[in-house]
DNA sequence: TTTTTTCTACTGGTATTCCTGTATTTTTTA
DNA sequence: TAAAAAATACAGGAATACCAGTAGAAAAAA
């Protein structure tokens, strides 16, 4: 067997090419890691995965095609044995219960210091979970918000929430969607409602915080 | 003289260390370069830079403790013939004006092509400003609500801004600021009027593009 | 110090949002 | 297919935001 011996076969994806190189350049200092592939867009990362092994993936959340989230999960379906580590500059909660939920073996932040990256990808192949220091903080206190759980929204709402960020008016985003002002109205106010506030300022603040569209 | 085999002292201000490692370590592969310093936050960089002699300063703008742009001038007014470049995640047009203003050589993302940013230094260092490419893009193409000169806003204003943007209503502001609703309505009303918009949530969209408070 | 700007505050009126409740049709899920 | 959820729409009224014009006091700039 080769196992006890083999480098630890390791995929970069992250859209910031001196992120990338940072990484590969610092563990390029550990003996027994070998990074096999950097990429800058989730669907190039996903396709050499597809045709080459590789023990853990370290994933960023914005990237150019699709975004992380989505990519953890399809990553965990097609390969549940690989390991994927989210490594960001989001601070949000919700993109962190998000990451896990989809399979994720830990979060870091781009800002941590480096020993702690380290020893986070170490930790993770140890099959612990890995956090930086700061994700752990954001994650054991619970947002105001969210002490029960956080409010489904539906698509329509999404849309009208999207639509009110932009500073639209209730009349614009009827013309806009051929409906009544008065459904835009009973969409506003069912947003408001789930979210707990009570008005439209405070809506998108909220939303912003929690689901980052 | 040494001058001429001298290498270049760069220094590199960054909170994010994976960005700073990264970067230091593709400097290190170019002969004539040498990073005399690495720094993770604003106030440590130019307490290094006021005892040390360096030729550049690569500058992020998001920093704990002070911002880039601030920092850039303050840079620039105590070591005229040390260059600043900046190296940043933001795309606002806004702040690549600021910054050009305040003295820096140039403009770069940190998510353009290694060799974007090693010629940018390198460009930089010859006496020419450096710009990534979809940094040019950005400053060519006039913004909509740039066309004549942007608003000026008052201090109190700015701070109503903030306040309209955290979803205050007209009378917990007043009550913040222990004066009477009309002042604020007021404020708000000379605020949309100077940005040419119509409701408060305009406002924030405008305010977030053009000033990134 | 005079001038200008900023901050303050009001009147009076219009528009829009927000609240409470109800209800039909369409789509999704069980 | 039956039940649940989502999208649609309305009424009536209270609260707030927005518009236009004015104006005195304080602070900053000339």
């Amino acid at each position: 067997m080769f196992d006890t011996v083999r480098k630890t076969r390791i995929i970069i994806i992250d859209d910031h090419p001196l992120v990338s190189a940072g990484l590969e350049s610092l563990l390029a200092r550990e003996e027994d890691f070998e990074v096999i592939g950097t990429f800058a867009s989730g669907l190039a990362g996903l396709a050499f995965l597809a045709q080459n092994q590789a023990d853990i993936v370290i994933l960023d959340i914005s990237l150019p095609d699709v975004n992380g989230v989505d990519l953890c999960l399809k990553i965990k379906s097609l390969l549940p044995q690989c390991d994927v580590l989210a490594l960001s500059n989001h601070t949000e909660r919700m993109l962190m219960m998000q990451m896990l939920q989809n399979g994720a073996s830990g979060y870091l932040l781009k800002n941590a210091p480096i020993d702690e990256i380290i020893n986070g990808i170490k930790d993770c192949l140890k099959g612990e979970m890995a956090f930086s220091k700061e994700v752990k903080a954001i994650m054991l206190k619970p947002s105001v918000n969210e002490l029960g759980t956080r409010p489904k929204i539906t698509k329509r709402e999404k849309q009208i929430l999207k639509l009110i960020e932009e500073g639209k008016t209730t009349v614009a985003m009827a013309d806009l969607l051929f409906v009544s002002p008065l459904t835009i109205e009973t969409h506003r106010r069912n947003l408001m409602q789930k979210f707990g506030v009570k008005n439209a300022l405070e809506l998108i603040k909220i939303s912003r915080e929690q689901l980052l569209l």
